[in-house]
DNA sequence: TACATAAGTTAGACTAATCTAACAAATTAT
DNA sequence: ATAATTTGTTAGATTAGTCTAACTTATGTA
């Protein structure tokens, strides 16, 4: 079944919506009008059209959830986006904060021999440049620990392992603290008025940085 | 200005026509949608359009022409394509007629950086895989002298430049006889009787190619 | 030159995706 | 439990790109 780019952009919205609310993977109508920046009677339209193609599941005034189908396609969607971003990452010098917005377009390129071609080129990536898993061709995606920055204590030494935050402004603030997928973190102290902790970046500089800051970045807590 | 995928489409389609009607760069509207599977009267609304923002030059019942604007929109979106295609050629290993229908997407995606990065990583090729000459960021494209191989003599030597047929059908039985772009091939005689000729394929197999084969066919003559 | 044919245009309709404004259902708080 | 608030839906309109059918203009040949 042939799908719109517009259709692919919800499927992809509600996906990443039953990420972000991990204990229940539905979404509302606003909620996912306000993530792909249209109203919500647009949304509710599009819902009608995606139920009878059974993408997704839902009854008037109820929750939304992807079918398996839905689902599927979903996930093709965020691998083609994955891939395209490691791709302009590595191969074309973009910058951190520069992919999203390229692999946005890039991702509804209709080709499979593209998407498998690519993904060998590259190697056969386990994560984009943000840290996230890059599902594989029959959609197996590896679900890792998420452990969150401010989750750790005084002491605790770990390795930056993803992004929650993809903000421009949080990505640029990181390669200013020269901090990217991979980088070792040693917590040195929190401080309990504010949140803030203080954190030895690679071996070296000592920074102090804010509870916002810990609780946009995922990390891989060390023995 | 932003243009849409399908202006952009119109305009790529223009650009073709102007390059194949060598003498008079102009189109007809019939013409133009027949390129375009479209119907005359979708071209004409769409002409409209395309007046109104200033990248065609018509008036009603006239040719078209493209305005300058029209034309360097149209170059560019040319450069897109034939990277593209570079791209998945050398790259990605996809065959000769493989490249092109994924490349009429690709040639759509809008960030300036990624066309720039991707001529830089690909070495800043001349020519695409059919041999036809990529545009330069300023619009620059070498026009080059396009012999067709029935235009030779018995004896004449040549390099394969480019092809100027380039359905699948043509592609599949040029690589079957092992013919790409630089393959040299010496004419050993022309059969006057029905324009058919044996040709000698890079100092090896002796065939007999077609008039309809030569003629789609673009050499360079050697000394 | 006149008429037949080819080329091009117009009018009116459709579909997909969007909007605004008004309404309905569900949830929350008093 | 009822009112206020939030959430979601419907109806009607808009825009881009397309179509068909009918019409108009240009071209070419007898």
């Amino acid at each position: 079944m042939m799908l719109s780019y517009t259709e692919e952009n919800y499927l992809k919205a509600l996906l990443k919506l039953s990420f972000q609310n991990e204990d229940k993977p539905e979404a509302g109508t606003n909620e996912m009008a306000a993530y792909l920046g249209v109203k919500p009677a647009t949304a509710t339209d599009m819902l009608k059209k995606l139920k009878e193609k059974e993408l997704v599941s839902y009854k008037k005034y109820g929750k939304i959830l992807l079918t398996e189908t839905g689902k599927k396609n979903g996930i093709a969607i965020l691998r083609k986006h994955r891939l395209w971003e490691t791709f302009l990452y590595e191969k074309l010098d973009f910058s951190w904060d520069e992919v999203h917005e390229v692999a946005e377009q890039l991702e509804h390129i209709q080709s499979a021999k593209l998407v498998d071609k690519l993904e060998e080129f590259l190697n056969f990536p386990e994560f984009d440049p943000h840290g996230d898993p890059i599902p594989k061709a029959n959609g197996d995606m590896p679900v890792i620990a998420k452990t969150l920055l401010s989750e750790l204590q005084a002491g605790d030494v770990c390795h930056v392992a993803a992004v929650k935050d993809t903000s421009t402004l949080f990505l640029q603030y990181l390669e200013k603290l020269q901090i990217t997928i991979g980088t070792k973190i040693r917590i040195t102290e929190v401080i309990d008025f504010d949140g803030s902790r203080y954190v030895e970046i690679s071996d070296a500089a000592v920074r102090n940085v804010s509870m916002k800051f810990a609780e946009s970045l995922f990390v891989q807590k060390l023995l």
